[in-house]
DNA sequence: ACGTATTTGTACGTATGTATC
DNA sequence: AGATACATACGTACAAATACG
């Protein structure tokens, strides 16, 4: 059983969820590898499977992990792609399709950024890890 | 009781949802006016108020509304401000303050933009409800 | 092709805490 | 202080997606 403190402030969800991310970056639980399931999460804290459920919406929410029905959740390998702007760029952005949003490990509800260039193919980069720059 | 077909293999808390966000545009409930309360609604559609948070939790990521505890989910009064980029302009973003989040009918975590035009004040505007243009 | 086990998704209920009025 | 409203946390059950023998 896990380091809970339930008369702390700070909600057990989010100890659960700082407890998580702090094995991933550690790398116990190692990029576009599965978290141990809800139920054995749920033994390892001693909380409700729904309080597991929270902190993985958390953790989904700031990207690190995403989660697949009947699969499991799995670590999300991010990168953030840096994209430097220059004359006759442009990027827009679009609701991903399923096949992106498989391939790129991505949430639900995450847009894509396509990034065209002249004379070049179009890139698509995931909304919530891609950072463009100007000079 | 409202109109929950709890056979449909869309999920109770999206029919919820779409009811509630139906309502809110057919103007039943109407722009900086708080929802009934979940208990309200949970009579109202006879569900869980686990259903009813859901849904609402689902409008606020939709930007719909917005809740505050201890005082009641609110109506966001949204209008979409359409920047149009020009030469000089600065366009950055940052965390909402509190203030801002108040005065913004902001979501927790959301940003806001703050708009920079030479020898102009900066405007501050809503991260989810603000287009940027270039010609 | 089919059933079974596993995993996540949804939905219900209940209790208690915290914020606001 | 008391009432009201949202937040968190526990529990239980079943459905749906997936994987595998």
């Amino acid at each position: 059983m896990r380091e809970i403190d339930h008369q702390s402030e700070v909600p057990v969800y989010r100890q659960v969820a700082a407890a998580i991310r702090d094995d991933i970056q550690a790398g116990r639980f190692r990029p576009r590898r599965p978290l141990p399931s809800e139920v054995h999460l749920q033994q390892e804290f001693g909380v409700a499977r729904d309080t597991i459920r929270r902190a993985i919406g958390h953790l989904a929410e700031l990207g690190l992990v995403r989660t697949v029905p009947g699969r499991g959740t799995f670590v999300r390998a991010l990168e953030v792609s840096v994209v430097e702007m220059e004359p006759g760029m442009r990027i827009t952005a679009r609701p991903a399709s399923e096949a992106e949003q498989a391939t790129l490990e991505l949430a639900e509800g995450v847009w894509v950024l396509v990034v065209e260039r002249p004379g070049r193919e179009p890139e698509v980069l995931p909304g919530d890890a891609a950072e463009i720059r100007v000079e």
